[in-house]
DNA sequence: AATGAATGAGACTTCATTCAT
DNA sequence: TATGAATGAAGTCTCATTCAT
């Protein structure tokens, strides 16, 4: 019965995402529940099931969300043809995962840290991830190996393993910042600096 | 069975622990329910509730146990007072890592990427894993120091940031081994030290 | 296996009586767990266990000995064979109650007010309970008989109603006491005399 | 079924206290569990739920509901500004009574008598139940005070003690009835007037 | 499309009682 | 007799989902 347009449809989806979001932020992700979903959406349950299948479905589309955030940011800074210094690379990543993050209803490498924990158990979350992380990690591979042409890395260098590397640095960035503190763009940048001009 | 000693308590205690654990390793730690923790215990509700206040309870211990083993990994390796390269530290670590998590009854990594997820909650397991984490950090700005006194980093490095740096390389494996595979002691720690010669 | 004393047993099974009053005292009827006995006690399970059937038959010894006290501070006062005013009846039972349940290890009459919850449900309780008042009744119409005997109530009064009245008097005064307070055996009686001397 | 009106919400809540009532009729306060009331109600576990926080939320709701309607009893019939002898006040009061408690779905004096129980152990049933008493005690008293001024009271006579002694009857009455029967509001307010006519 | 009351399986936890030692 | 760990039925409550209106 399409009596409503596309539009409405979409951004009633949005209206139930965003609301999810906060909870989650706030909860956490199984803590979260559909009442909690459906109170803060403010939406009534039938409208709510009426856009989701599931509460699965809801929670996959936030950790998708969440993952494609931090996705969408190395896409842009790592997709052009320059061969900049790892560490600028590195450094200019986390600066905007910390805008990105800071800005809307709930720090989303909070909840990235969760879907973690579910799409290592597979299922639908961890399908939705794992090309993501794989063409994330081409992009840094990419990184070393221009870096390594620019004269920065030794010929003996494999750019696949230190791709993997400079991919790696980043859930190691996320979770101090969330356990410890004490951690920045700069600092963190500062030290894979370090590491390369030794 | 009055007076029952000590010993028999920490067995039923582990046994209780080790069934958690491979509920927790099958199922993941929310979906697993004390109906399963008993039957996999093979012992009554009662029994185990004997042992653990609450589910909470001893779930925070599967993650405090989780976490303690991958900390007792890296203090028996960085707690000599050698100056290694960073690269062999990691490598060790690494592998010691891997070839604890394959025994026993489930991979100790994948229990500890839920526990991450608990933990930037806040609550008990933030407070258990804290300062774990805070203690590993100064391990490895100790390898640092030591490598920079070596002459491995320059004068103008900072130990502190880079100890950061090599710590957060650990979640990033731990990660990208679960999530795509592909990845090994190996050949991370050669793609440190390809960075580290460069 | 009668290789303890008739004594002994009746010492521990006062023991048990008497922390499962205090158990009720503080917790009330229902909220007194076998735990709580056991632990207050200072027996083992099995102990408790050897010295009362069940749970239940320990409470009706509770309620038995509760309503019992009472029952026996009755007796003591109205058992010779004088002719007092009923106001003064009243008052020696009143005063002699309140210094019985300030005595102890928990007020008598709120465990009372309890085991008549149970009682007024029928089962044993009742049973128990039922004679008892049985008994105290006839005892307060054998007070309206001596009184009407010695001139205090008119020739055409039924000292059987009248007995029963000044027996109604003391479920009343237990229930002002315990839910408002400001009420005393003096002003009660005096009440009751001036009802008497209309 | 959405927006349903209030009265329907009414209508429910009052299935549920029905259903409640009629089990704690038959099986006490503490040994109706919420299983009997859902059963009994007919609706579903997660319905009663919707109406009632916790099933202590619906026996405090019966316990006011219970001493609730003697309260109200007693306000009917005290209310008015006559002075009336007070056993004619108290065998209406009586009459009126058990009227209520025989019909419905279980003897509403037998609910009131485990409220007590409850009520002398404090909590919300003693909060509720204190006032409704405080004030069933004002009325006692003001009957005693009329009957003083018509006569019927000597001018030593204190109405406030003889209206605790009067409101005190009530809860005689009710519990030799409840326990041995053979009383009745006639009988009782006989032996009223016989003390109060010596 | 939207509502939200209703469902009911299933979660966690307690606790009276037993029985091997 | 005494112990106290073990039992497991039963209790209270939650929550993802449905469906009559």
């Amino acid at each position: 019965m399409p009596k409503v347009t596309e539009e409405h449809r979409n951004a009633r989806r949005e209206q139930i995402l965003r609301a999810t979001w906060r909870c989650v932020a706030r909860e956490g992700f199984h803590k979260t529940t559909m009442a909690d979903v459906i109170d803060e959406s403010g939406l009534s349950a039938g409208a709510v099931y009426g856009y989701f299948r599931s509460k699965d479905q809801i929670l996959t589309a936030i950790a998708d969300r969440s993952v494609g955030t931090v996705d969408q940011v190395f896409h842009d800074l790592l997709a052009d043809g320059r061969a900049p210094h790892p560490a600028d690379v590195l450094q200019a990543v986390l600066d905007r995962l910390l805008d990105v993050a800071g800005q809307g209803d709930g720090d989303l490498t909070l909840i990235a840290v969760q879907a973690w924990g579910e799409a290592v158990r597979g299922g639908e979350i961890h399908d939705m991830i794992q090309p993501r992380i794989a063409g994330l990690r081409d992009h840094w591979v990419e990184v070393a190996r221009r870096h390594q042409t620019a004269g920065g890395l030794g010929p003996d260098a494999d750019p696949e393993q230190v791709g993997r590397v400079l991919l790696g640095l980043i859930p190691g960035f996320i979770l101090q910042r969330l356990l410890l503190g004490e951690v920045t763009p700069d600092g963190y940048a500062a030290g894979v600096r370090a590491m390369l001009e030794a």
